[in-house]
DNA sequence: CGCCGGGTTGAATTATCTCAACCTGGGTGG
DNA sequence: CCACCCAGGTTGAGATAATTCAACCCGGCG
């Protein structure tokens, strides 16, 4: 758990490349985190990224993925979302925390502070570009829950499969972690089951049948959309890009 | 469709015992809206609450029900959330609206202008007893929708059912709406059924066998929960009361 | 009167789960 | 340096929750 000043503002770059790519933020109006106390923070995996001392801390993630997840009283756990790099975690920018799903880290995860960032967006007149742009990003993370419950609520486990996988890889791309039409999957067959509601002997049989059917390819952690197009129809999936380019 | 003035800023009073309830918000800071233009639209049931000529309007659902939903190409249709009276639609304060979900009146449904209350949240600084009211209903919002993916993706027909009522009835007593251990259910089990993510048919075996074992009673459109503390541990239901209490 | 939406019931079908076994590779301790 | 150990992945087979299809009922309404 060591602690070192951000070198270089770079910590921030997936949060920026979002910004930038979902509400045309310019490089100009990014905030400046470099002196402003941004440490880092690194985490094993399993840990649950606890608030300190029962506070909630502002964070970012910079790297790893993490889980918000709730358990049930029986051990049932329900992933209700992913934390990628350049998320934001316990930021009380525009609602308060409740302490219903604890976030948890599926892979070793870095964190830095965002308390700069916090207070730097709450200073904001609402039309100003960070503001605006914040608004954005919520917009985002609300779109996802609601995929998730149509996920879950409606679509079978091979559809869901895809969906998830195809929501994954828009989110990466979007925070300019991957550029392919890949990316590496962290996690293990349980996360997927635990996410997406089915057990992890049906999750490990529906990846082999999207293996089989060609549409994806799998090799360790290394996941490729084989037919992204194909994913997209047999998903339904409507990108966060889509809707925010159409609107 | 008729329009008139707000006669006794009533039309907000659900709002207003929300934020009361759970912000703690004294009257005082209660907005005045009964001269800020409010007037109310009326819906018949099945209609879309459209965005007046492509434009997103700030509304609040003053009576009657209405649902979040997206709609699969095939036909499929899941709903993301309900929306009850006291609820806001089309509110861009905390994030930009996203075509995804089409929201549709699940029942005859009159609607205010909320544009006033937009401005007036707007113009609030952070710390304001307003905004920080707001933050603790976007908490909900958040919450209710982390409950359903929860529900969906992991708990069985009979938790998901009971899971549901207790939200609902916890909701409209939040809002004054209801006040004792039921409530107005003025949905068909259609609507329950693409809500909890399972067929009509089932939907009606499951609220039958929640009758039979003498956990809730329901005759037409009224529902009582004769058991609501067992049906509270059944759905292992964490209610928004308690965790905005308990922090 | 007759139709229709919504609720109810039965019976066959299917998606998914559970249990259980087995395999593999990487890491660890003797 | 080898043996074992364990997490994670894979496969088979029986069990079960939930679906689909179909029929029927009821009350309200044109």
């Amino acid at each position: 758990m060591n602690a070192a000043p951000d070198p270089s503002g770079s910590l921030a770059e997936p949060l920026f490349r979002r910004l930038a790519a979902l509400a045309g933020l310019s490089r100009k109006d990014m905030p400046d985190l470099r002196r402003a106390g941004t440490r880092t923070l690194a985490l094993p995996a399993r840990v649950e990224i606890a608030e300190v001392a029962g506070r909630v801390q502002p964070r970012l993630l910079v790297s790893g993925w993490a889980a918000r997840q709730r358990v049930l009283a029986d051990g049932r756990r329900q992933i209700v979302g992913f934390v990628l790099p350049g998320d934001l975690v316990g930021f009380e920018l525009h609602r308060i925390h409740l302490p219903y799903a604890a976030t948890q880290a599926l892979t070793p995860a870095t964190l830095a502070d965002a308390s700069a960032l916090l207070d730097l967006c709450r200073a904001q007149d609402h039309r100003a570009p960070l503001a605006r742009a914040m608004r954005v990003l919520a917009a985002g993370e609300e779109l996802f829950l609601a995929h998730h419950v149509t996920r879950l609520g409606r679509q079978t486990a091979y559809e869901r499969t895809s969906h998830l996988l195809l929501e994954l890889h828009e989110r990466l791309v979007l925070a300019g972690i991957e550029t392919g039409d890949g990316f590496t999957l962290p996690v293990t067959q349980e996360v997927l089951a635990d996410a997406l509601g089915i057990s992890v002997v049906h999750t490990n049989r529906t990846l082999q049948q999207l293996r089989r059917d060609g549409l994806i390819r799998l090799a360790g952690t290394t996941l490729t959309l084989v037919e992204r197009a194909e994913l997209v129809a047999i998903a339904d999936y409507v990108s966060l890009r889509s809707l925010i380019d159409g609107a």
